[in-house]
RNA sequence: GGUGGAGUGGCCGAGAGGCGAGGCAACGGCCUGCAAAGCCGUCUACACGGGUUCAAAUCCCGUCUCCACCUCCA
């Protein structure tokens, strides 16, 4: 009944156990908003995801702090190269991620606080930081001295002496080249704000850490985020945080990349897939699918192929829900997973495996389903939507019924009694063995994007898959 | 140079000493006027070379290939 995780730090799976029983507290690295979301940015989210709902299905109180990183050299350059102020491009892409998240059907979090909303936060770390001799001001910046936290770089299990020497361009004034700015002096003409060591901006890592500490206080349970921010983010977070006195985090959490063609899928190598593209090609909740079954610490290598093929088999999951609905009316999710289903999600979010015992029962579903077994079919369409509800991928939830709620439902009955009518001249041409004639009418219909299926009850009709 | 990850059947994708994960595709069968869907069955795989063991995809040694991080990154 213990969740388990696989934790960065200690290089292992490990049990676990919350600070606060009955809570847990999680600590997301979300957007730095400099451009528009590429599918592995909501594939990170999406593992979150289904994290905090498994948590919550198991009866935790979950608190998920998610930051966005508004200000950043990428944002400074392009308010500069597009005339437009920088807070004007942070919120466009905030927003971009936010709709992304969204049509994929990631639960909101209970908080998204923004870096430069929390500047006399991060003035006040330094202050402390300084104070405490891990941390001074050199020509308006204020850098981090790495060599006075001695446990900095456990989390990625380097040697400060084998880092490659950073080419620390623009940054003046270090006692180590390896010390990084929690704290950027402002260029003429950049945003900036006002502090004891003259006007600048955030650094890239000191937002979380003081947002995390805000948040979730000085000591909470898990900080996720890709695999990518192990080095230099995340143990520049725990430098920060650690030598400012905080706990921090006992559990660290990353997700693996999406790759194409092998290489990882990123802003700068501009091999990216735009959510906003894919979202007008692919079914939400079939991206969802493709992006968040696989487990969280492989890598998905992106394509088209693997896509359709996730469309296909997630189409067998939903043909069957709807048969049963209509056989049965409605079905509501069981109030419990099946044992098998639980055990794999607590192993460390198996969710491949978890998976498969989604499948069994839809197998299980269809055979009775064929035997006429009302009673079995339902009872497996309750567990399955139980099961796909932790995943957020139930096709009954209202999340996914598209367009404005009761308007389509009433437009579903219009399309209903319509096709019924020429179903039924279909099935009195069948009667008089003018099969040619059915089959026509049976084509017209595909092409109009309708599939029709014959059963032993009448013929069914239901939306073509494209 | 340092640190970490990967290589599994036609394809995707789990597993991590012994019971064929699962899915997609294909093929055969049942059902069907035909089709579709569904069900049943078939396809017995773990980069390579050694070793340990009654037993290795899994552990050990070595090799090859690929990827990532080393101050832009989810």
């Amino acid at each position: 009944m213990t969740i388990r995780l696989y934790d960065t730090n200690a290089r292992q799976v490990r049990d676990f156990i919350p600070l606060v029983p009955g809570c847990v507290s999680i600590y997301l690295c979300g957007a730095t908003v400099q451009a528009a979301p590429h599918i592995g940015h909501v594939r990170s989210n999406l593992n979150f995801d289904i994290m905090r709902r498994w948590f919550a299905y198991r009866g935790y109180d979950v608190t998920f702090i998610r930051n966005v990183t508004d200000i950043d050299d990428k944002i400074i350059a392009k308010s500069a190269e597009q005339g437009r102020p920088w807070w004007s491009i942070g919120y466009e892409n905030e927003r971009a991620f936010n709709s992304g998240y969204d049509a994929l059907g990631c639960l909101p979090p209970s908080y998204e606080p923004r870096a430069t909303g929390h500047i006399p936060e991060m003035i006040e770390m330094m202050r402390e930081l300084i104070a405490r001799g891990h941390a001074y001001a050199a020509d308006g910046n204020v850098y981090f001295d790495v060599r006075s936290y001695d446990d900095y770089l456990s989390l990625s299990n380097q040697e400060l002496d084998n880092l490659l020497q950073p080419s620390g361009e623009g940054e003046t004034g270090k006692r180590d080249p390896r010390d990084f700015a929690m704290w950027k002096s402002a260029k003429p003409g950049e945003p900036s704000w006002e502090t004891p060591w003259g006007r600048g901006r955030p650094g890239w890592h000191l937002e979380c850490s003081a947002m995390a500490h805000k948040y979730l206080g000085s000591a909470f349970d898990i900080h996720g985020g890709g695999i990518d921010l192990i080095f230099p983010h995340h143990e520049n977070e725990i430098a920060q945080a650690k030598a400012f006195g905080d706990d921090f985090a006992a559990y660290w959490v990353h997700n693996a990349w999406v790759t194409m063609s092998g290489e990882k899928m990123s802003k700068s190598l501009g091999n990216s897939v735009l959510v906003s593209e894919m979202t007008k090609r692919w079914r939400p909740i079939v991206l969802r699918y493709y992006l968040g079954t696989p487990h969280y610490r492989s890598m998905i290598e992106y394509s088209e192929d693997s896509l359709r093929e996730a469309e296909s088999a997630f189409a067998r999951i939903e043909g069957f829900v709807q048969r049963v609905v209509e056989k049965a009316g409605h079905v509501e999710p069981a109030a419990e997973v099946p044992p098998a289903f639980a055990e794999a999600m607590d192993d460390d979010l198996s969710v491949p495996q978890a998976l498969a015992i989604v499948h069994t029962a839809v197998r299980q579903g269809n055979s009775a389903l064929s035997a006429d077994d009302k009673e079995t079919a339902v009872a497996r369409l309750s567990e399955v939507r139980a099961m796909l509800g932790v995943l957020g991928l139930d096709p009954l939830d209202e999340r996914w019924s598209c367009g404005d709620g009761e308007r389509s439902a009433d437009l579903h009955g219009v399309v209903d009694s319509l096709v019924r009518l020429v179903l039924e001249q279909r099935q009195a041409a069948r009667a008089r063995k003018d099969y040619a004639t059915a089959d026509a009418i049976r084509d017209q219909l595909q092409q109009s994007g309708l599939d029709i299926t014959d059963t032993p009850n009448g013929a069914r009709w239901s939306l073509g898959s494209r």
